[in-house]
DNA sequence: ATGACTCACTACGTGAGA
């Protein structure tokens, strides 16, 4: 079971890049954030075509966040994040598939900071943690997984110096996605590649990407009751390379059927797991 | 310190992204 998250910066102007990539790595469900699109614009006709199940929720020109399903229709759970009537931002939507519950979210960049923008993203964040808590209350297994707009340490980023006034760096949102982990998530990608250099994302500018000047800001929350399941995770790093690409790269995890068998589900998935890089 | 790039929009500049 393959779980991807993806910021596509644009659904449609990345529509060719999106089906090409979902027809070579093949996932089973995948978090889209950055959607760029109001409501009545989601190319649902395409995604179902390539056979998917979505739902999805649009806001025009920013933000913007679905979930697709291979072959099946996500059951939605929740739309929108609970904890201010008034944010109207498109940034979060969740659904149970294949018996798992996913959240998708697209935390908010919160630059320039000191502001205004910094201090939504704060409000914000507490909001997930608050949130996340009762998820984790209800038992269910469950993936959040999406732009979290936060390198957790200075291995998440090429020139940690450069960045320490950035609203992605900031000791305080360091802190909140600490305090969101410690309530008992697995970050999935640092959990099987402790002590790496994995980017998801790479500016436009300044031939970020040629340079490995990147950053790790897309991730994948584990539950405690799934997270004995996880056999793979990594980064489809040569999508970002694409034509007309997004700045981001699809970051994925695999996860077993059971907790139980996790040296025999380990020596067989290996080599499927990192066959979409 | 700045800008480089890319997107969408009552567009031929602007705001936002990270």
């Amino acid at each position: 079971m393959k779980i991807a998250t993806y910021n596509v910066n644009g659904v449609n102007g990345r529509l060719q890049v999106l089906l090409r990539w979902l027809e070579e790595a093949r996932p089973d469900i995948v978090c889209l954030q950055e959607l760029k699109a109001p409501q009545e614009n989601f190319p649902i006709a395409a995604i179902r075509a390539a056979g998917y199940g979505a739902i999805w929720h649009g806001q025009k020109s920013w933000n913007g966040v679905a979930i697709l399903a291979r072959g099946t229709d996500p059951q939605e759970t929740r739309r929108g994040l609970p904890g201010d009537p008034d944010d109207a931002h498109s940034r979060y939507i969740e659904a149970a598939v294949k018996g798992i519950l996913i959240g998708c979210l697209y935390l908010p960049n919160g630059n320039p900071a000191p502001g205004p923008k910094f201090e939504y993203k704060l409000r914000w964040f507490e909001r997930i943690t608050a949130h996340a808590a009762e998820l984790l209350a209800s038992g269910a297994p469950v993936v959040l997984a999406g732009d979290y707009n936060v390198m957790p340490t200075e291995l998440d980023v090429h020139k940690p110096e450069r960045w320490l006034d950035d609203a992605l760096f900031r000791p305080e949102v360091r802190e909140a996605f600490r305090h969101l982990v410690a309530q008992g998530w697995t970050d999935a990608l640092r959990e099987l590649h402790p002590g790496e250099r994995i980017y998801t994302f790479w500016d436009y500018f300044r031939n970020a990407y040629a340079r490995d000047a990147g950053l790790r800001i897309d991730h994948l929350l584990l539950s405690p009751s799934i997270a004995g399941r996880l056999r793979g995770a990594n980064v489809d790093r040569p999508v970002r390379g694409w034509e007309k690409t997004s700045d981001h790269a699809p970051t994925w995890i695999d996860l077993g059927t059971s907790g139980a068998d996790v040296g025999q589900f380990r020596s067989r998935t290996t080599g499927r797991s990192r066959s979409g890089e």
